[in-house]
DNA sequence: AAAACGTGGAA
DNA sequence: TTTCCAAGTTT
């Protein structure tokens, strides 16, 4: 039988994806761009994105010379915002410092904020052909059943022997089909429920398959209960204009523009009077909405206030835009779906 | 080292 | 409806 990593060539040339917007070159900086959106996102989610993005941005320059926000805007959907915020600095970073030149060594790629060690490994051996190692959630599952290697691959014994076994793998040439083939196999083929066994080019020496253990591994991460949390969420209007606020650059939502939030007992109107000194002439609730992270449950109560003309103490942090103008802006998911709900 | 960090597709 | 989790990294 040949070796593991001829078969998986063999099948990236013939079966494996190769015309996917980021596939059309070599172009490093097309390269890591589609890897960091791809970071714990689908690639049908990504497509848009990263059309829309190196039509605005389509080289490292253009990225470096941007706004945070508009970077942001750009992002405003795919989540995980400390990415584009990342992805930003990092471009600015390269510029200044390396000539505008993106670095061929893993090691230094994984320098660059928000690069960790498989998403280096990935641009290193898809843009520059070096010979590394990733470890997606595609090449754990693959390499969890094939190696027949049990324990939630999230955790650290676990995750180090699929790093050593990922390491020890790796074929002698080409390395862009073998690791664009390990994605592709465990996206198209070795499929987190129903596999596709018959098609899949390593199945004859599948520790999961022989077994028929493909339903248990790799193991589920251990599950804990959401927390909920409830805020009441403000639309603030004058004369047609919404105010949204630029939220602090940690934390949920970092970096965007959304709308004043306050506890869900707290008196929108009081609040709207103390904190920001604005007259409430009327007051509207708005039907909730539910939005769920990976890691708690947010009851989202909206309420409209219309105010009493007011814009020109506009204070740093705060703009007013027309619902249409406010689309265009870094918005949360949730908000974005509040303001066409309000405009319509 | 566990928790934070978003969103949407699929089962 | 609920659960899982997708080309993970940072703190």
């Amino acid at each position: 039988m040949k070796s593991f990593a001829s078969r998986i060539v063999l099948w990236q040339r013939q079966h494996g994806r190769h015309a996917l917007p980021w596939q059309t070159d070599r172009d490093p900086y097309r390269v890591w761009l589609s890897e960091i959106m791809l970071q714990q996102t689908q690639v049908a989610t990504v497509i848009p994105y990263f059309e829309r993005f190196v039509s605005r941005f389509p080289d490292l320059a253009a990225l470096a010379a941007a706004h945070e926000d508009e970077v942001l805007a750009l992002w405003s959907g795919l989540g995980y915002y400390s990415r584009a915020r990342n992805l930003h600095a990092a471009a600015r970073r390269l510029v200044a410092g390396n000539g505008g030149c993106f670095p061929e060594a893993p090691e230094a790629i994984a320098e660059l904020p928000g690069v960790g060690r498989s998403t280096a490994a990935a641009i290193a051996a898809l843009a520059f052909g070096r010979r590394c190692a990733i470890l997606d959630g595609n090449v754990k599952r693959v390499l969890a059943r094939h190696g027949g290697i049990g324990g939630w691959p999230g955790d650290k014994k676990v995750e180090a022997a699929l790093w050593s076994v990922a390491e020890s793998r790796l074929p002698e040439s080409g390395i862009e089909a073998y690791t664009q083939g390990m994605m592709d196999l465990g996206a198209l083929v070795c499929t987190r429920s129903r596999p596709a066994c018959d098609a899949c080019p390593v199945s004859a020496d599948c520790v999961a398959h022989i077994e028929r253990r493909t339903g248990e591994l790799p193991a589920p991460r251990p599950r804990r209960a959401l927390p909920e949390r409830e805020v009441q969420m403000l639309l603030l209007v004058d004369r047609g204009k919404l105010m949204l606020e630029k939220r602090p650059a940690s934390g949920i939502w970092g970096g965007l523009w959304s709308l004043p939030e306050l506890d869900a007992d707290a008196d929108a109107l009081a609040h709207c009077r103390d904190r920001y000194r604005f007259v409430a002439l009327e007051r509207h609730v708005l039907p909730p909405l539910a939005h769920t992270f990976t890691h708690f449950r947010l009851q989202i109560r909206p309420v409209r206030l219309a105010l009493e003309p007011c814009r020109a103490a506009a204070a740093p942090g705060q703009i007013w835009l027309s619902p249409a103008e406010a689309l265009d802006a870094a918005l949360p998911a949730p908000v974005r779906t509040l303001l066409k709900r309000f405009a319509a």
